[in-house]
DNA sequence: TGTTAGCACTCGTTTTGTTAGAGTGCTAAC
DNA sequence: GTTAGCACTCTAACAAAACGAGTGCTAACA
């Protein structure tokens, strides 16, 4: 166990790498914090604590940096939870009120006001309310084969595609059509609506087969698309500021990882669980990332997962600060996404 | 005015730093492509060529590079109407189906099938069909104190947004209020519902203040929606293959330029009028890309301006490739919308 | 026993110097 | 008009030297 002192240094040479991205030497910490000891001391210290495995020199001519042991230590025994400034609120809620008309406006929001206030790249993966329960649905006439086909849950959502109809077919024809397929479906949540229960539907209730095919492939297509999972993105080209990526090759092998939805849903979906996770270096599963480190945070609502956010960046991160932020978007979702109910 | 040999050497200068982005001497030149000339011959021909401002010499001892001046000349007069091979065309094909649900799905996928055929930045502004005629709208009841609005154009678009009503307003009565809505507005252009028409339309059936107000402002909302034009843009991090943004600040100033809207907007619409329009360098007038190059295609459908394509990158740019691929593109796209009006 | 000043040592960075090579321009000959 | 030859220029690449930040160790001190 690290005595006292040990810990303020080591706290002091992390958060002084975090935010100059240089090596840190003893005389730099006995300088710019007043600990009451000489550089030796301190280098005594440093000697010890990399002996235990928290720093490592890059060269013995240079400063220490914390090493992933280091970081670990940091978040889990030495970070103090800090509050946002009065500006960085104003930010961030006049972020979210330049564009907000749609669910997904939010999410893109959320990306990107997490990566703007980190300086790092942001993920946020938004499950759809899969819960959404089916109210009915409706033909709106268009022209004499066509109509479109509005599906209504009980969310306010709304989802509509235009559809073949018999040619001729009347208005009242398919409004009872609408009112027999609602009362089967009715009530059932989007995710239940299962092929057996479509086909089902399509015994009982299969006067025209070509009409009822093209119903049964737009409902099902829609209640696949509520769903969905969406990724968003946010900042990619924050990534430039850090210095770790002053080089163009690593920018472009990260942005590669990025570059495949498939890869960044899995890589979020993986640490879904817990409420905030952090890991840092190694501790990433997924290659390619293993220099980076990354804070997720999994935000439900009456206990359903709703959506995970994330940052991702070189280890040497500020979580103190992410963590902040975090914890702050979070609140806010909670009561956007609470309002939004009522 | 150059002599042919002067064309054909200036244009060779031109292909080959295309290709390889070094400077290309006067050996290169004679080794590479069979001119029956020695370099000495091909040296003077250089020569004019820089006092006639069509070649520039980073130093002595280099090899010389186009200036503006030839890239212009180039697109002008010495490039080659080109075909894609069947493989690119198998590509372009592949990657449009591999995500067709809706407009937006088009369009984003010819940014990002643009940006990879051409290594470079690409952008696509869609106006939505502003020609779109209102039909009708719809209110489909959600509970007790709120309904769904609907939007129906003849072009078998639905929008639709939640709105307030009159607790207990029933069904009926909201049929006989958007019949009266739809019969004035029917017909009209969505561009056409201006201020004064819903204002008017206000004054004549204002029975419920609130309930009404509440319907224009969705309505509206919803118009101007179906009006707006939406940027999409694809591969920004293709500048990272390009040499020219080996320099971390260069691909920084860029990003920071395309990542406002209104201004990458304002771009495109700038050289929306012409066809296809091809700057280069210094032509550029907005600031900050004055060292790239833009080819920028517009295409229209009965005249109307559907929407314009662009590639942005360095000066040094696969002119003839970009423009093939515009105009297979171009191709693709009229069938797909013409297509879609059937 | 913990702390500190002093000093030799290390090693990366910067600076300076040197060389090799690519390319040109000029001249003279064909 | 074309070309071979050659001197000249300039950069990129490499090597050597000077610099400096930082350490580890030792001996002295409280």
């Amino acid at each position: 166990m690290l005595n006292d002192r040990k810990k303020k240094i080591l706290q002091l040479i992390i958060e002084d790498y975090i935010s100059t991205a240089e090596p840190v030497g003893s005389r730099t910490i006995a300088r710019k914090y007043d600990l009451g000891i000489s550089p030796a001391t301190i280098r005594n210290e440093m000697s010890d604590l990399e002996l235990l495995g928290y720093l490592e020199q890059p060269h013995t001519s240079a400063g220490r940096i914390p090493s992933a042991q280091a970081y670990r230590f940091y978040v889990d025994s030495l970070i103090e939870p800090g509050s946002l400034t009065d500006n960085d609120m104003a930010l961030i809620n006049s972020w979210y009120k330049e564009r907000r008309r749609s669910i997904d406006d939010i999410f893109q929001s959320t990306a990107k006001i997490l990566s703007r206030m980190t300086q790092n790249v942001s993920m946020v993966l938004a499950n759809k309310d899969a819960g959404a329960v089916f109210r009915y649905i409706k033909f709106l006439p268009l022209d004499s084969s066509h109509a479109i086909l509005c599906i209504v849950t009980d969310d306010g959502n709304v989802d509509n595609c235009v559809v073949e109809i018999p040619l001729g077919m009347r208005p009242e024809e398919m409004d009872y059509l609408a009112g027999r397929i609602s009362r089967v479906l009715e009530g059932k949540e989007l995710s239940e609506i299962s092929d057996e229960l479509l086909s089902a539907l399509h015994m009982d209730v299969a006067e025209d087969k070509v009409l009822f095919t093209s119903f049964l492939q737009a409902i099902k297509r829609m209640s696949r698309k509520q769903n969905e999972q969406r990724v968003f993105l946010g900042g990619t080209k924050q990534l430039l500021n850090q210095p770790e990526f002053r080089d163009v090759e690593r920018v472009k092998s990260l942005l590669g990882i990025l570059e495949e939805e498939k890869v960044v849903r899995d890589l979020l979906v993986a640490g879904e669980d817990s409420g905030l996770k952090i890991t840092i270096g190694t501790e990433n599963k997924f290659t390619g990332i293993q220099d980076c480190s990354m804070v997720q945070a999994t935000y439900r609502l009456n206990g359903k997962i709703v959506g995970t956010m994330a940052v991702l960046g070189p280890t040497r991160m500020e979580y103190g600060k992410v963590i902040t932020v975090m914890d702050y978007l979070h609140k806010y979702l909670k009561t956007m996404f609470e309002q939004d109910k009522e």
